[in-house]
DNA sequence: TTGCGCACTGCCAGCGCTGTCAAATAAGGC
DNA sequence: GCCTTATTTGACAGCGCTGGCAGTGCGCAA
């Protein structure tokens, strides 16, 4: 009773063959307008659902597309997997989430045991799995589709979606010397993310675009992380000739470095300006709310779900809009 | 040649039956250790994974729990998911992760189609699905084990893995009662989940427990996020007798009620005390950083997947120490 | 010597579907 | 009206595994 109806009943009450009902259910063409519609009543009234096992096992496709991240952004991981996850489901796939070690050796190993278990349709990287090329390499040989969000490095290759990470710093580092500072440092965030190294591009650009000669000793490198960028900023703040600007990597690192400025009671904006990247919640969590580029997270994933699921061109490749938003921890320069 | 290897192939290397191969998969008794051996080398040696469909299909388990979860924040989700994936991974199943409206009408037949198209073995939920009481019942009936994260009602029934929320309120409480505050106010949470009544009752026992007159004015209602907070602050801070601490029911909603002391001049904490509860990234990230209670969700997660897997008892229950964290959002009451 | 229990192994059905192909029926052409 | 072609339907194998059961070979008691 209360176990779950198969095919073959549903059928045998609507007066057909099971392999009819399996028409239906796949919306196959070659069934008459009537038989349809009967079985659909019966499947609705019966409350069928087919066994995922069961097609998977029968059929060439499993409907289920994997998310492999290795981010410990909370509100990274959070948008990434809700907007492919709304995607995946109106386009009827089931996605799998996969938090994954990128830099373990069974990288690899792991990910083709996941594929060869579920019979994954396709994978969805997220950064910083996006740069694991052993992997991409697998993938390919085994002509296995994948779509990248924000991949750093073989950017021609394959499906992406992505955001200009390059332009939003430049951006970014534009507003903070319209605001006329001329010290702007940076935090930068992880090697292994490639868009740190974009970001840190972006700034050097825009630098030099005005004029700005690149002080070295105005990058310090931190972890992506809230206390590395505090650590970051004390470092910067005891700079004999201190910056009036800090431009961090993200919004974890920016918040950091704010509350450095607390702690050390210089006034943000007055005395200092900072800004974030990412627009995540914490941008408007802490005080002042931080100006920084809005990431469009969400859109990106859900791109990359329409990317995988709608088998466009292998290499087809997306880019999203970022979008600067000013906010109270920047403002004129001091003098 | 890449294709994955079936069961049969690795048999047919090893030498032995494919039930045999089987047994060896599923730690089954009854085969001889060299037997045991040769079979184990030669999935090694082929990288052989066992189709998880079709051991679903031929099998009565699945090998999958749910999790069902409604929740706008980031963070909770996050720590609930690694935390039962991490567990369930451990035991060799796997986690389907399904946001859901746990508002909505169909939740319940959402579930169970979910149910029904993957065979789930068991169902983890979180709050505030832990309270459609609807989908309880049907569960129940089904007999398809589920443990409940942190309950509010029919806490008696069935697994679940919990803290105490009125304990935690209490002590926060009694934390700014040692500071000498007498005029206490508290911004508390959206309805729909339990433990926010949990910590109103603490709250208020506690304020009770020391004397203090509970006054209905100090209670605001937010909606568990920045903004709503902030804006309760608001209209706390323009009483006529305005309290001297807020104890926020999450560190959202602190950290918005910080954002409005800020914005108004009020020094925190030397005017205003202000705690928050949950101990997320924001508790820290903020300025000052939040005194505030920890909720082990990411261990509420992992023992309710330990729960539902280990087969213990049907009713089970677990409880979860909480932890005070002093930070400095809170100092003693102005004179 | 036979019998019996035990540890191990293999055979086969079948889980609930999809793919393939053949059969049945309807539609069109002369 | 008969044959051809298109459309709709059904029969059946089989996806890769588990469950049940029927062996097989062995040691040990009778």
């Amino acid at each position: 009773m209360s176990s779950r109806p198969t095919i073959k009943e549903v059928s045998k009450i609507a007066g057909v063959s099971f392999k009819t009902v399996s028409r239906v259910l796949n919306n196959e063409k070659h069934v008459s307008e009537e038989t349809r519609r009967r079985v659909e009543e019966v499947v609705a009234r019966l409350n069928f659902r087919p066994s995922h096992a069961a097609r998977t096992l029968a059929g060439r496709k499993s409907f289920q597309v994997g998310l492999l991240y290795d981010n410990p952004s909370p509100y990274y991981i959070y948008h990434v997997q809700t907007g492919a996850q709304q995607r995946c489901t109106e386009l009827g796939y089931r996605l799998l989430l996969q938090p994954i070690d990128s830099q373990s050796p069974d990288l690899v190993s792991n990910v083709l045991a996941l594929i060869d278990e579920t019979h994954l349709d396709g994978l969805i990287l997220s950064p910083p799995v996006t740069e694991a090329t052993a992997l991409l390499d697998e993938l390919d040989r085994r002509s296995l589709p994948y779509v990248r969000i924000a991949p750093g490095t073989r950017k021609e290759a394959g499906m992406s979606a992505s955001m200009d990470d390059v332009a939003a710093a430049r951006e970014l580092t534009a507003h903070l010397i319209g605001l006329g500072h001329r010290r702007i440092a940076m935090i930068r965030g992880l090697e292994s993310h490639a868009s740190s190294a974009d970001r840190l591009a972006g700034y050097r650009a825009e630098l030099e675009a005005h004029g700005i000669p690149f002080d070295p000793a105005l990058v310090v490198a931190a972890e992506n992380d809230f206390a590395s960028g505090a650590a970051a900023a004390r470092e910067l703040l005891t700079l004999k000739d201190r910056p009036t600007a800090i431009f961090a990597g993200n919004d974890d690192m920016a918040a950091g470095a704010l509350a450095t400025a607390h702690e050390s009671d210089i006034e943000v904006p007055a005395q200092l300006s900072i800004a974030g990247f990412d627009d995540s919640d914490l941008a408007r969590a802490v005080w002042p709310p931080l100006t920084t580029i809005r990431q469009p997270v969400h859109e990106l994933a859900s791109a990359a779900a329409e990317l995988i699921l709608s088998g466009t061109a292998p290499q087809s490749r997306v880019t999203l809009e970022h979008k600067l938003m000013v906010r109270a921890s920047t403002g004129p320069a001091p003098r």
